[in-house]
DNA sequence: GATGAATGAGAATTCATTCAT
DNA sequence: GATGAATGAATTCTCATTCAT
């Protein structure tokens, strides 16, 4: 698919990489300039266009790569853990270090989500949607949901707390966003998100 | 501020609305053309930039025209009502009935927040802030707490609340987008909205 | 069609027109460059495609302005004239007469018969067909064919005639452009013709 | 002159001769792709263009070698025959053959004489402006001219002739062209060609 | 006040040719 | 000799904004 990029030197393609995720972070799929990347990533115009058809082959190129990283969360999961709860705080952790790790890369993927063009709508979705099913189901594999409260809809109550740590995660990163992000603890957010669970807990287990 | 536009006749000036609303929403804010718009609404290229400035300030204006719109929804909470969770089933009836009768108010919204454009970004942001800060205020005015249990952070509970009304209206969109829209039931949301509610008296009340 | 062209100062269209055809006539469909007749016309880049939609748009529409101009020969034959061999000595006088007063117009047909280029190759053909079977028809319409030899194939006789006058017209532009074009003498083929038609009314007529 | 090419295996410069006359002959001189007649040949770029300075050396040596196959028509005409007519019945049955056996060589050649592309044109001419003198005369060279009609210009009798013969060849081109080339009759231009002479013997000679 | 033709910088993409390996 | 990645000028086309009428 894109062997003419994968024969390059490791550090070329790091470069091109993060040259083309800024621009489309910065800018959105449309307005990003392959004239800006190629300047960032200091490669003529040309041969952008050898390692990568068009502007929309290295959009949807970026996304397979941020996937692949993502991967990496997947496989760290502890399938042992049968606690929704527990299984739930583990991930984060795990997420968080792969985001330290690769901010960039998280934010690009973020950017993607938001996404609107038209023009790469259909494409982005089914490239996602096999990424985000996979991950759906290997997220609820494998529990023991008998510490459930009787009297509650479980499908109702996992939709509850799915929704809360999404908006965690929302939330802190608008107070990244408006803090300069430097000043931001990185920890605080797994504090609030123990202070969750511990509610989830009382709540919802018998 | 956009005094020019003001002076016209109302029915210009609703023509010019529409357009513009229309554009940006079935386009986003870099793909709209002036072109288009001036097109639908039947004046003049010359003429839509004598009204504004230029692309941005009419997208501003688009921005502030519809918070006013919205506005309405405050203005008929019934802040007697002093139970959180009835208060969000009031507004929630209150939001349906004033989309229906303004749905590309609304649409244009929902595409506001999603706008991921850099040129925009920033004055989007401060616009809407406000109006945001201004509804949450309100919607928490006046209520009485002493309905939740006390072994509970209050605050975690109406934000877990508030995270899950949410991903039910998000998840509401998402089906509309995926089904065609025609075969949707509109008020399947709000039946799920009762659904929650009553799990929230079950595990938040006392 | 073409409105926002037509509206424009008389002056300014055969500009751009006399610019197109030129570029178009020298380096071909492909090869002919957009920049090169913005320049040679005086006018911007955006206007261009203001009044064209794009490349091809233009180019079509040069063809039809070119035919506009050679149905002028169809409406000057004398149709009373019932002797194919003298109606084709009065069409090349008038022939001549129309590619001497807009000579840049039939070296650019010229080059539009000879363009290869598959992008625009279907809607020339489709364009141009029309034309050449009107003009084909008008050309044998109302002819009185008594006076062939009876021992010969009419049809074959008329095609020999056909293709030796188109002979005759190519071998004079090739002696225009070996030669400097103005030591051409402009009668010279008309002295030639008047020789063949003598030849033809030797040998196929009566 | 092409003396690095000239020293290649017999196989490998077949298949370079092919792979460029192919895609010169589909998409003309500009259009054509160097990269893609690389492809077709299975060389590298650098081979190319070690083989021949640039794209232009390349098409000129083509022509060049085209015209060395073509010249196989010249060395079996029959210089006894001296009846103009009977030899010109001769070089089409000879130019067919030859057409048959190499037919790819007639499709380039057809398509550089139809070649508009400035950059080449001079060139071109020069090329084969010697080729077609040197055709043209051998082709009346030794011809008995007493069997023509003593009242007519032998000279333009033979042009009419010439010229005719050219018709002929081009409506065939036509016809395949413009029907489905599979369902050509091969032989129908020697049939119709019979019937021309045949005339020209009844009109031309005495 | 209203008009809409004109502008031109900037967009994505192409491709013959070079040259270090 | 052979390779093929790298180059960058040139291509067509877009569109918010201006300004003379």
């Amino acid at each position: 698919m894109y062997s003419k990029f994968d024969n390059l030197a490791y550090e070329k393609r790091a470069s091109i990489i993060n040259a083309s995720m800024q621009e489309f972070t910065d800018k959105g799929y449309q307005l990003a300039s392959t004239n800006e990347i190629v300047k960032r990533a200091g490669i003529s115009k040309g041969s952008l266009f050898n390692y990568f058809n068009n502007k929309k082959d290295l959009y949807l190129f970026l996304i397979e790569y941020a996937i692949e990283v993502s991967r990496e969360i997947m496989t760290e999961i502890d399938f042992n853990q049968t606690d929704l709860l527990e299984r739930l705080k583990q991930i984060t952790v795990i997420k968080l270090r792969v985001i330290k790790k690769y901010p960039e890369v998280f934010n690009f993927l973020q950017g993607v989500i938001a996404e609107g063009s038209e023009e790469v709508k259909r494409d982005v979705e089914r490239i996602t949607m096999q990424f985000a099913q996979e991950s759906y189901q290997k997220l609820y594999e494998n529990l023991d949901y008998s510490k459930f409260r009787d009297d509650i809809d479980i499908q109702k109550a996992i939709k509850t707390i799915y929704w809360t740590i999404e908006g965690i995660g929302n939330e802190s990163k608008e107070k990244i966003k408006s803090n300069n992000a430097e000043s931001f603890d990185v920890d605080a957010p797994f504090k609030e998100m123990d202070d969750y669970i511990e509610l989830f807990q009382k709540i919802f287990y018998k």
